[in-house]
DNA sequence: ATAGATTTTGCTACCGGTAGCAAACGTGCA
DNA sequence: TGCACGTTTGCTACCGGTAGCAAAATCTAT
């Protein structure tokens, strides 16, 4: 049984098939009578309005791109809950595209665009610059947005927390509570430029302490991998020689760092170890870590990125300031 | 600057538009010589197929929507992940659907419906049965399935992990281990018989050991609700009439119970108190946790669905059975 | 009752592709 | 050279809506 269109519904209801798409368009001009008719007769043949074929002829499908590839942080779920419902209160529908070895960002953006998305969100995702700015992909596609990361391309703004007013914020906190041997762990180091914050934080320590950053890097962005980069520093480096704090690039990476250092290694934190993390992901609260962390503006960033799709605001580069959540952990 | 459509194309190149379709269209009948010049045409025009179009004329939009309740559960967010990598590698697209208060289930099937999804799969969500059943949402809409959860309506079959087995398994181990007075966890009551583990796990002590089920309900699937609920049971009842096992029906459940029993009551983990979570979230590996839970088959469940969705395989309800993970919590 | 204004309805053309048939083309063989 | 045959190309019709104009119907005022 297919279903109804427009024209079986007129055909129906005695009327011409714009009449019935009349009846479905609010403020549109027709008489109650025919309203009623038409609406009865949908009704009847349970008629309900193709979305393709509209947004064929109207050039606007009300379908945004979120491309992620970042499945390994807890910090994501939440944020793209506020995203998704963000984007659903604008009459917006979510395509949700998963950034892996098997698919690109090239084959993500050339699939939006063919689908003719209003805009694609690049949530948080590791890409190399060269990779949209070298190819033709911007060019009459849909507009695009980094969120939750850097961006330094032309024409592609980023919604993001500011890096170094929260390292700044960061840093003085530590410094404060008298930590003088910083280590900083960065997840997948090839990008890590990405989120500024290894640059800031080095450069934060050289300026008030003239003190060098230790760095350790991790695979990836991930418990796992923030667990491997620990224990390979800590099982390398003597007790003695080692960092007294680790601001880790992130939480999930904070957390894997702090199992090790606790449970492979016997560490105190804070008091032999101090550990900070960044996004604020729900497990930091758990008194299971209580780890200081910085949480980054998510709503704000989530309404700004909705108001550049929307045209509401300039699209351009926008940086919020989070805040610095202290708990026991440094 | 309008996008170039096919007929720019056949123009530019000197041939109809049909020519242009076929160059694009692997294994049609075109000369190398005519492909090669409808290629660099289109080349210089920057052209790219409007899927959409496409789509109206196939009928088959190659999306999925996907809906989701649930974003406080970590569990979520890894499962997603397969689920929108699997429907990727076979060209299928992920439309995700945040249910919320402002969002129901009707609004979201029926945008999905009328948006010509080749699916819909309800991924965990909570809903009603009568929604589905009384409502005309189900004739002549895209196929539905229920994900992660059971389902009894007619026509709407369920991938889930087998509830009872699962529960006779932790069941087993938590008889073996001792425990003789167990409490079970549900997440928002009204729905939870969604699950079937509070009923299977009640029917396993009664037969077992002929003993009453301590039962407490939190007021959503999070650890705050969870901690919430735990807070409750304890500051309620005198230490030496508490429970000695807690299950909770799900690991971000466990999560928040545990903390509170840790934390606020001082109690010791499982000596004290033994705790069970389900899914195997991430955090539960943790040594800060080390909860016992049950593992989904989830690549199992991800690839049913799939095979369902594109009928390779019958379209009826299918449970597998998932495993047991034993850690310290119990 | 009638002219004029206003509302309602129907129409053509279009969005950008696909399906499948018919005509044009090229090739091999008698 | 002519014909049959297979390949390539172009065509009409269609998918299910929207835009905006023209015709028809209704309302208002004289």
């Amino acid at each position: 049984m297919k279903r109804a269109t427009a024209q079986n519904v007129a055909t129906e209801a005695g009327v011409s098939k714009w009449t019935v798409i009349r009846a479905f368009t609010p403020g549109a001009s027709i008489t109650e009578a025919s309203r009623a008719k038409v609406l009865e007769a949908a009704e009847r043949l349970n008629y309900r309005p193709n979305l393709l074929a509209r947004s064929l002829a109207t050039s606007a499908t009300h379908q945004v791109a979120v491309l992620v590839d970042d499945f390994a942080n807890p910090h994501k779920l939440p944020f793209l809950e506020k995203l998704t419902a963000a984007l659903q209160a604008e009459g917006l529908v979510t395509m949700l595209i998963n950034i892996n070895q098997h698919y690109s960002h090239v084959h993500a953006i050339l699939n939006a665009d063919q689908r003719q998305v209003d805009a694609i969100v690049l949530f948080g995702t590791a890409f190399r610059d060269e990779m949209l700015t070298d190819h033709k992909l911007g060019r009459g596609g849909p507009p695009m947005f980094v969120l939750a990361r850097d961006s330094q391309i032309e024409g592609v703004p980023a919604i993001s927390c500011d890096a170094v007013v929260a390292i700044a914020e960061i840093g003085k906190h530590l410094l404060e509570k008298g930590y003088r041997r910083p280590g900083f762990m960065a997840g997948a180091r090839t990008l890590s430029t990405a989120l500024g914050r290894r640059r800031a934080f080095k450069a934060f320590w050289q300026t008030a302490l003239g003190v060098e950053l230790v760095e350790m890097s991790a695979e990836r962005y991930s418990a796992e991998a923030g667990a491997q980069a620990a224990r390979d520093y800590l099982s390398k480096v003597a007790p003695e020689d080692r960092i007294d704090v680790l601001m880790c690039e992130n939480d999930a990476l904070a957390f894997g760092a702090m199992d090790v250092a606790r449970s492979e290694f016997g560490l105190r934190v804070p008091k032999d170890l101090a550990i900070v993390g960044f996004d604020n992901a729900a497990p930091a609260a758990s008194p299971a870590y209580g780890l200081t962390t910085y949480e980054q503006p998510t709503d704000q960033m989530v309404k700004a990125a909705i108001d550049m799709i929307l045209e509401r605001a300039p699209r351009e580069t926008v940086n919020f300031q989070g805040k610095l959540v202290v708990r026991e952990s440094a």
